[in-house]
DNA sequence: CCGACGGGTGTTATCGCTAACATCATCGGT
DNA sequence: ACCGATGATGTTAGCGATAACACCCGTCGG
């Protein structure tokens, strides 16, 4: 019978076996240059004989800082912000960073403001808010300065650090590519109204049409779910001048094609689509969509090289980071007939 | 100009403030019962008026004990996997725990148990590794016992913790539900042979064509995605004695339903489809798609409480939790014609 | 009237680490 | 041969909390 609870071997452990005080187990640990050769590799025997692994919390208590970043986000399962939250947290795991993620089911003043403080219990290295509206970008006016803070996908008139997908560019794109094709105008129909990334795709939209001159439609206001989308469609399908849609996301787009498909308007013969976001079932719509894709792992670069840039500087020099999405055409547009 | 970096505020200082010794802050912080009351608010009123936190860090030190739990999760966007992380993340954080996420490329033993051990290193309370498939459950064996461990979706064969939809009930309904439509039998598109959750499945699927002495038709087996879906389906279409198919989830049906389209094979009229996990989207693909709904909250909840009952206890009683999924009719299932 | 009891509080040691300083060879320059 | 610089290491003092124990003071039973 083995002894029940051992304490975990803690840096004097590792010291008495290697014959070194714990300080020289410290500065092995830490890459100081004043070791020699020999006591280096007899400390790293010990500490593997031992498995010895470092107290993260003694370190912590003693520099003052952890090694963990704090991320909000809303509790969601659309592609895009799972996409980049599954990005984030490979690159900081590679700079050795840790994530904490703080749900939000909401994204008003009162939720992102707690979300904020319970990060700043753990005292996070920095934190990372996934701030797509206006009421989310609100209430990081409350979060003391002094935290390093990124917001991605916030709002691009506020002066904090920001990571954004450059909607506009995408949106531009995507609209002068059906008004390529030959058709007159574009319809849009387009995410809520106080998201910033709904905002910028009718901003790149509407510049694509008047930079033709072509007619510029009213905008369809929908959520971004499939049944708005559906029911964004069953409107459209029944006016015969529409005869191009681009659709702020995939999943509006999915709900629009079905209600084209259900009142016999045929996609692209009848109607061309484009959406954005590229999600992996996009090429099995039916047809397969015509979609724009954000580089998320470009975003969440981005974001983690701004957040770290602050946590060792301080400050930034250039805190405001675009990228930009690529077109992917598929089957979805065709000239009008 | 004030101080440039005050440091914050410590137990000591609301001590002082409220004229009492640190270790009554640290009793009323902890709800000890040996306070009088009065002392109770002198000391909660010069928290608030600090903006008092206490460290994490100070107090793992000295209890050993940290409020982080780590998953370990493919790095993935699949719909199911995303859901579960996160009602997980919200189960947690109403406990009052952190929650950590590992994740992982592949699932193989290695980079599983690399994860685990960057989990180990930070002194997280507990670790739940969601591990559907057997590498993953192979890499279980390396952790040492001693780490509160639960996995989700993992091997029904181990003695492991282990939370779990029901997934062979589930595909159990759902060939019973198309049976009963009339047909005479049903074919199935399946996820990954060494997935558990596709391979519970395929068993619930089998049972319920020999429950009724039906035919049992070759296991199509594909991967999770739209594409397999769609190879399967260009295949299937083909056939004219096919007349209704469950596929392992609701993207493999997504990729089956654009195939038949193709070759002109209507759903429901010629084929009857049925799929698995109830994405956001399956009400809008063409047509509405029948499925099956895994209660994601009611798996992390269960898993949850069964990390958290090892934590405490030492161990648990009832080691093994099945979550019964339920069936969504739409309208992708008809009798044949 | 006194000692035991227990609620309310303070004092001290301790967790495992890093920072700062102290110590002691070794070595090159004059 | 002496001296200061430098490299390698050890010693000591905290970081901010909890645990364990000590202490004071009323109350109550004998």
């Amino acid at each position: 019978m083995e002894q029940k609870t051992t304490r975990d071997p803690a840096m004097t452990d590792v010291a008495r076996l290697a014959g070194v005080s714990h300080q020289t187990v410290s500065r092995v640990l830490n890459n100081h240059p004043n070791v020699r050769e020999q006591t280096r590799l007899r400390v790293q025997a010990a500490i593997k004989e031992l498995d010895y692994r470092p107290n993260r919390a003694a370190r912590a208590l003693v520099t003052g800082k952890t090694q963990l970043i704090g991320v909000v986000a809303q509790n969601s399962t659309l592609y895009g912000p799972a996409s980049l939250l599954s990005a984030f947290e490979e690159a900081a795991g590679e700079a050795g960073f840790a994530v904490s993620v703080g749900r939000v089911k909401v994204l008003d003043r009162e939720s992102i403001a707690a979300a904020v403080e319970r990060h700043r219990d753990q005292r996070v290295a920095g934190i990372v808010v996934i701030a797509p509206n206006s009421s989310a970008a609100d209430a990081l006016a409350d979060v003391p300065a002094g935290v390093p803070l990124v917001t991605v996908d916030g709002d691009p008139d506020r002066p904090t650090p920001l990571v954004t997908v450059d909607q506009a560019a995408g949106a531009f794109d995507a609209t002068s590519h059906l008004l390529e094709a030959g058709h007159q105008t574009v319809w849009h129909v387009s995410g809520p109204a106080d998201w910033f990334d709904a905002a910028g795709r009718v901003q790149g939209w509407r510049r694509a049409l008047e930079a033709v001159g072509a007619e510029v439609p009213p905008v369809v206001t929908a959520d971004w779910s499939a049944a708005s989308g559906y029911r964004a469609g069953q409107m459209l399908a029944r006016m015969p001048e529409v005869t191009a849609v681009f659709c702020s996301n995939d999943h509006l787009a999915l709900g629009l094609l079905r209600a084209l498909s259900e009142r016999g308007r045929r996609v692209p013969h009848d109607v061309s689509v484009v959406g954005f976001d590229d999600v992996p079932e996009a090429a099995y719509f039916i047809p397969p969509l015509t979609t724009v894709r954000p580089d998320f792992a470009a975003v969440a670069r981005e974001t983690l090289g701004l957040l770290l840039e602050q946590v060792s500087d301080g400050e930034t020099t250039r805190p405001r980071r675009t990228i930009a999405p690529a077109l992917v055409p598929r089957e979805s547009v065709a000239p009008p007939s």
